[in-house]
DNA sequence: TAATGACATGCAACAAAGTTGCATGTGGTT
DNA sequence: AACCACATGCAACTTTGTTGCATGTCATTA
């Protein structure tokens, strides 16, 4: 999403080694204009590098733990990752195709959710509200893509 | 959600052959206070019939393309589901605990989303707006559970 | 320099959730 | 009785992720 980012300085502000793997997949997720899952991740690193899947998952999951990246939960069965909200980047809902599996970014404002009764009255803890809309993306919509087009396109 | 309901109606309303099979998951979870996972479902029914998971999930997805129920992810991995919106029933966020993996139907009124301007610009075609609300439920934070409690009480 | 310890990574096996292909059952129609 | 459509069952598979343990790496200390 940005490449303005000092990943380096991301990971050291979270009290995280600087490893190369680390970097890597960081700056993959934070330079991609939308979500990846983690398999997307992989393959993208693995074109140009060797690296263990489970790294790549150890590693996601570390950098949500420090709040270097995010969680995105789609309409599918995989997590995506995004970059956390940060001072440069607000938080956003997102659009996922559910022809093609593709997950986009949407604008800050494009939608506006009031959580403030909610706030007030849950008897839990509240840690995050999403939003997310699902639909057909125009690629699919102009059936430029049947299925998992990104998987072919995109990657691979 | 809703003892009121003619479930047979709605499946033959959806011009789906009414067995018995498909009668008991529909009660289940339509008379369930809040979604359920397909795997829910499955021990829930097989306390007192057999049946076999692959149809349970058959039947699930079968009354999802037809509009009777609904498909609501979640944090987790497991999708839940609920009755679809209907007449008696008005579309409204859920709360997702991620400690104990109970997922909450809230309020339709408890939190307002504005979304009339995403739809006039965005170019592909919009489906669903889903707002989830992820957090720490009630119980779990008052340390009554650690984890999937439901699956220990509620259910099994 | 060698030993130590902390932590990052790799690898194999496992697990949960869901899907697929094919066989079998069932109920209505010819 | 023969046939057909469709519901269900069963085994095997897939995807996504997790766990346990072995190994590698690097900084610190003896």
């Amino acid at each position: 999403m940005c490449h303005l980012c000092n990943y380096e300085q991301f990971l050291s502000d979270a009290d995280l080694e600087v490893t190369s793997h680390r970097l890597r997949v960081l700056e993959i997720v934070g330079n991609n204009s939308c979500p990846l899952a983690a398999g997307d991740v992989c393959k993208i690193l693995q074109r140009n590098h060797s690296i263990n899947r489970v790294t790549v998952y150890r590693i996601l999951d570390l950098l949500v733990q420090h709040d270097v990246l995010e969680r995105i939960s789609s309409g599918g069965r995989a997590s995506y990752y995004g970059l956390a909200p940060n001072e440069h980047h607000k938080q956003h809902p997102h659009f996922y195709c559910t022809s093609c599996g593709q997950m986009d970014c949407l604008l800050p404002d494009s939608i506006s959710v009031d959580t403030g009764h909610l706030w007030k009255t849950y008897p839990g803890r509240i840690e995050k509200v999403q939003v997310r809309i699902d639909g057909i993306c125009k690629k699919c919509e102009k059936g430029l893509s049947k299925q998992k087009q990104r998987l072919n396109t995109n990657l691979k």
